[in-house]
DNA sequence: CGAGCGGTTGAGGCATGTCAAGAGTTGTGG
DNA sequence: CCACAACTCTTGACATGCCTCAACCGCTCG
């Protein structure tokens, strides 16, 4: 491990609240690994034996069933994940792909475990952060069920442009293939939905977005604190955390 | 609250591992409530003051949104729910009813967050459970992502049934209606897709499942320990811990 | 007994997925 | 430097899964 990545590490909520010696620890066992782009480093069923953290690039969550294929998240850095597995020892949920070339730090799950036993700051980091987690995939479970794809779509174009401050416009953070399957549905559908979110206050130019008639585009997204998060402008409802990532 | 609630609790995982003067600390600052079938004890957006414990009856999670309306789990006793709002004092993100008499165990969230502070034992317990609760919503994400409606149906029925000690009869636990919304798709939907089930291993007789063959349910259904938990007999993957409720 | 509710069934419509083809882009190797 | 392959994105035609609306049955409960 690169003695620069130590601060970004510590920076994390995650860890900014355990004792030095223990967050050094916990850095002496762990390694640091450049992976190339599209290298599947996790495969969904494998034992959860290192919690991850990305450094450098980007990482897609995915998950598998009988042949289908299906984007659960999308992780920036710096940030954790799958720490829910490497606490519960058990086999990851989902694979994890690099979709740049990352760089990437494992913690063994076994010292995981046996630091928040030892250091009660970051046991309760720890608690905060698998609530935080937990609350995210919840608001992701509500969209799915309660949203239609064209609310979906419009709801999370708009998050995106409040997220970087409101702006009027800007580039999709990632492919529009992997979008459509963040947002549960084909790439053909995605499409035509952008299409047809023309003349309600969007406009797309490639990977660009532009926000022509916010007030329209709202209206039809009725974004919701308690689906996208507290920073999204709306409805009476909530206050309090993190959004969820991509 | 009744002195014999309390080795119910002291039961549950959560409870299990903690001194018994800090389990008796927070009982005493908590209470119980006896709720009549179908009240509302819980709207999503409100503030989380209360860590919830199911002791009788039976209570459904479900959220809402611009009007629509749809159950997101089904908590039976002795279970808790709500932890992750409690736990980050932010409000919750779905609505809890009662679907028929039901006994409440109220803890106030301020207590619990003091307590996970005083006793290791116990914030491990609720690292624990958040961390199962989470995959359990993953999992609830993934077979809505990446099953339809018939193979939901089918792998929710095979799971019961499995649930139920591998049973070849069973009684559907919550009403159709209920189901319908669970899995994602309306009465009338579920109601023909059993139907159509008929001919592939599965016979419905009212709210009497009958597995008629279940090679052929299974076959259909692909029952992955991944999505269904470990319990499910199944493909390669996995190990290690409970699956969702309802 | 009648109202209300859950469940079923049918008809019809809309949303979404599937299949196929073509344009544009990127990356690679000759 | 170009040719080619591979890939994304788009568009069209078509199929179908799922929802909506409506009617009806049976049950429960006031």
């Amino acid at each position: 491990m690169r003695p620069e990545d130590l601060p970004e590490i510590r920076h994390l909520h995650l860890f900014r609240d355990m004792t030095q010696a223990n967050f050094e620890a916990l850095m002496t066992s762990s390694y640091a690994l450049n992976f190339p782009q599209g290298l599947e480093m996790i495969r969904q069923g494998d034992p959860a034996d290192f919690l991850h953290i990305v450094l450098e690039g980007s990482v897609e969550l995915f998950a598998r069933w009988g042949g289908r294929e299906c984007t659960m998240a999308m992780v920036q850095p710096v940030s954790t994940f799958i720490l829910a597995a490497s606490i519960r020892d058990a086999p990851y949920l989902m694979s994890a792909r690099t979709l740049e070339r990352a760089r990437i730090i494992l913690i063994p799950s076994s010292d995981l475990r046996a630091m928040f036993r030892r250091d009660t700051e970051f046991s309760v980091s720890v608690i905060n952060e698998l609530a935080a987690c937990y609350r995210s995939v919840v608001r992701n479970a509500k969209t799915l069920k309660l949203r239609n794809s064209r609310e979906r779509v419009a709801s999370y174009l708009l998050r995106q442009s409040i997220l970087a401050g409101g702006v009027v416009s800007y580039t999709l953070p990632v492919e529009k293939r992997l979008l459509a399957s963040y947002l549960g549905m084909t790439p053909e559908n995605l499409s035509r939905t952008l299409k047809a979110l023309e003349g309600d206050g969007l406009k797309m130019d490639g990977a660009r977005v532009i926000i022509t008639d916010r007030a329209k585009l709202t209206a039809l997204a009725q974004p919701d604190k308690l689906i996208d998060g507290p920073d999204v402008a709306g409805n009476e409802n909530g206050a309090g955390l993190p959004s969820t990532r991509l």
